[in-house]
DNA sequence: AACAGCCTTACGGAAAACCGTAAAATTAGA
DNA sequence: TCTAATTTTACGGTTTTCCGTAAGGCTGTT
């Protein structure tokens, strides 16, 4: 496996540059360059490989904030699928504050990145992990993740809890959610038992009433 | 007004303590302290006042992650309620992530601080005016903030609504809010009043009922 | 003073949510 | 395989919300 020496970073708050340009220095890594929208960093991607000298890593943050600029690409996961796709070879270390394990397995899974890294009280470390790791070939993802201590009380809420959260966010009343459940084959699906479970998580979170259920979800981060 | 040289961090993520140390490096700032939790920049800022060398400024986070160690401050806000009663000269600089212009304006009216900047591709501009002005005794709010594209519409929503949503959002039922605004001498007050403005806040929003309602008015950061 | 326009309040019927009970179906264990 | 336990479904009564109509009150204009 060969060593890391070409990377780009697709940040776009501009005050975490120099903290990873100080990691990537400590790697001698000289070949550096910072873009911050998504689209851009798409762009030198794709260039480079046509110029016969591809990057190595893309570190990328996930949720990039929207301004006046016109974007193809939203977010780092819409990024990343697309950068897949013109450099096969290219490293993916994500670099985000979202901590939750659930989205974090789904980069794993679903977009074959090579490491996660939580933006937070270690991260530098964290980062120094997670290219050594790559530059031995293996994947790397943070064990010190805030999230252990936050999630565990969300392991009692299921997929079937968060699909039903959802519904009731977008204001679709108990009997259309059976209705839909019902053409999506997703079970169980009568009122009754749609109204049961709205209540257990009611009193699973303590809420007063289904607005406040939606509402304390939402803060959770549940959906 | 005299010049800021004494100043205490408060931010979790690592990775961004650099880039804001290079800035006050720049004002020629030498004196200052990094901390990643509100707890510790609390104690450190009471015993510099007792040790009779305060801080000039304290440049916060607004959110903290959670980890292991138990807090008595969750967040920026504790924090800058608490450091007011201790220190009354200090200078607070909020470095946040959010950008919702009524979050912001609820920093600046509710908790009197003396500078906003927010997290983003400008930031360290904006931190750089930000220094400059508070140094100038002026207090510093970024125009560039994307919040002015997605904010423009909640003009029409007065303290009334905002009111009214922080209500429905808590589990309060319309008869319950009604009392609560009789109590409390806000009006209108009468059930039917408050039905339709909850009703008027949904054709605005759009939304398909009143669970909807706060969820939307939850994304958008209006509550 | 008279009037229009807007906001507030009141009320009644329909829809949905809420709450308890109980039957049917499914699962788990002996 | 039979039984016990759990989950799903069904149903009826109560409360709350939803929605339309209409009366009462405040303000500004002529």
């Amino acid at each position: 496996m060969s060593r890391i020496n070409k990377v780009i970073i697709a940040e776009d708050i501009k005050s975490i540059h120099l903290g990873l340009s100080s990691i990537l220095e400590k790697f001698h890594i000289e070949k550096r360059d910072f873009v911050q929208y998504c689209d851009d960093a798409y762009i030198m991607i794709k260039k480079a490989v046509k110029d016969n000298s591809p990057y190595d890593l893309l570190i990328t943050d996930l949720s990039f904030a929207k301004d006046h600029r016109e974007v193809n690409f939203l977010n780092g996961e819409d990024l990343i699928k697309a950068v897949k796709n013109e450099n096969k070879n290219i490293k993916i270390l994500v670099f985000s504050i979202e901590d939750r394990l659930h989205k974090i397995e789904y980069f794993f899974n679903h977009l074959e990145i090579d490491a996660y890294v939580c933006k937070g009280r270690n991260d530098q470390k964290d980062l120094e992990k997670a290219i050594k790791a790559i530059n031995q070939g293996n994947k790397y993802f943070s064990k010190s993740l805030s999230n252990l201590y936050t999630n565990k009380c969300h392991q009692e809420i299921d997929n079937y809890d968060i699909e039903l959260l959802r519904m009731l966010e977008q204001g679709y009343n108990q009997s259309e959610i059976s209705k839909i459940f019902k053409r999506k084959k997703v079970s169980p699906s009568s009122t009754s038992t749609i109204e049961k479970r709205i209540n257990n998580l009611k009193n699973y979170f303590k809420a007063k009433n289904t607005i406040n259920l939606i509402a304390k979800s939402k803060d959770l981060g549940i959906i």
